[in-house]
DNA sequence: CATCCGTTTATTGTCAACAATTCTATTGTT
DNA sequence: AACAATAGAATTGTTGACAATAAACGGATG
């Protein structure tokens, strides 16, 4: 159950224009991590290397920059935005809060169908998490699958645009594998069953506590790290926190 | 304690650029309303107005689209975007939600001398409450102010872009008095007052959910407008919701 | 009278050139 | 050798012109 946003259609595409086509590659980029946060973005190269001008190309700088994916300083040019811990903890606050809406609307909301897929997903993840591999691929992809679908079963479709069209985007960029530590990825299997389990009861204060509960464990995670290493500027490759658990 | 944003430094500014100069003139027009929910936008007669290229007013009306304040369709154009009840609904939820996270992060970080400013903004708000030029300003523009206060305090930056960056300046475009019920205001600033004790109190999960209840009051009032007029969609000058309480 | 079709008009999308600013690197001085 | 000033290159900001698409108009036809 890939998460596709929105994707061209057609190989010879014409009905978008370039600006919109360039702004998702750009945005799949710096989700990907092939544009590294921090790095800047130069006009010209970039131009040349997508085929087209200028014009459409700083048309998707503007909208990534209204999307807070880029940082532009007059006269300077444009920056991938780059988040330190803190930033990071205060988006995990954010999504602690609004994933526990999200679950709370869902089990007001979810039919039984419904249900059955979350189960379904949970046990294809079961499956991938005793596999080395598996671990891999459920902690960068999987897990964040799950949210997804919960955040969509809320039918609140502003929640879904904050949650999934901004704040994703930047837990991605920030994925990390909760490295070294074998017992979460589990108890984090646990937790979703319990939350899959208070939707399919409709009980939707018990969903919302539980799904805080489970988010705030990746914050506090990610806050023992920070007390750690006081004020490392995030590099790429850390190794706990965002993914935690989830 | 007005809320300015952004404003531009210097008369004959010259250190940030026109796209970002006509981007900031133009959400301001469409909070204000000048720009009507639904409109088109004109390219060659905005520029014109404003005395700019079309280059730059379409960085700046690509930006607005990132904020979702826009809707662009391919070989079509701009219109300003229009909400329906539903979706101020929707908001209304996420404003709940994020707005207790708000003032519970606000009880563990505020000063003795938070609290007093926060105070002396609500008992100036009394003053105005009683005439009638004041309850529409009380209304309008200075009840706002109280929210903008509380998540300032929360010290969350992005918590702060999220609420007043993006949902209050929806809530303003579709700012409306809650007409025909004199009684709220007062109860609203009683309540008002009850989230300020709670703060000044440390007190966090109280002040959660004395905000959540607070908000939700005026969610549960739009809802029922909604079952009143089933399918309408949203005019202008509706007179219920958005600021029936605060 | 309504509808369909082609023409005209206006608006949007794209591009390449120019202007203005910042960054870079060399030179000259202490 | 270190620092400041200056000239050059590179990048960003802006503009106007052109191409492509969609909307508006008008006439012919059923």
């Amino acid at each position: 159950m890939a998460m596709k946003v929105g994707s061209a259609p057609t190989l010879t595409s014409k009905s978008s224009t370039l600006a919109d086509d360039v702004f998702e590659q750009l945005r799949a980029s710096i989700v990907k991590g092939e544009l590294t946060p921090g790095s800047k973005i130069n006009e010209p190269q970039l131009s040349k290397q997508h085929g087209i001008s200028r014009g459409p190309l700083r048309e998707a700088i503007r909208r990534l920059e209204g999307c807070k994916l880029v940082e532009i300083k007059p006269n300077v040019g444009a920056n991938i935005v780059s988040l330190d811990i803190p930033q990071v903890i205060e988006i995990y606050e954010i999504r602690e809060s609004l994933e526990g809406l999200a679950s709370r609307l869902a089990a007001l909301n979810a039919s039984t169908e419904d249900c059955r897929k979350l189960r379904s997903l949970l046990t294809e993840h079961e499956l991938h998490i005793h596999s080395q591999n598996g671990r891999r691929y459920y902690q960068r992809e999987g897990d964040l699958d799950f949210h997804f679908q919960i955040v969509q079963l809320s039918r609140n479709s502003r929640l879904f645009d904050i949650l999934c069209g901004e704040l994703y985007h930047l837990m991605r960029m920030y994925r990390v594998q909760t490295a070294n530590e074998p017992s979460r990825p589990v108890q984090a299997f646990k937790e979703h069953h319990q939350i899959v389990d208070a939707i399919e009861q409709g009980d939707g204060e018990l969903a919302e506590l539980l799904m805080n509960r489970h988010i705030s464990t990746a914050r506090k995670a990610l806050l023992a790290r920070l007390d750690g290493k006081p004020q490392t500027k995030f590099s790429e490759n850390v190794d706990a926190g965002a993914s935690a658990h989830q």
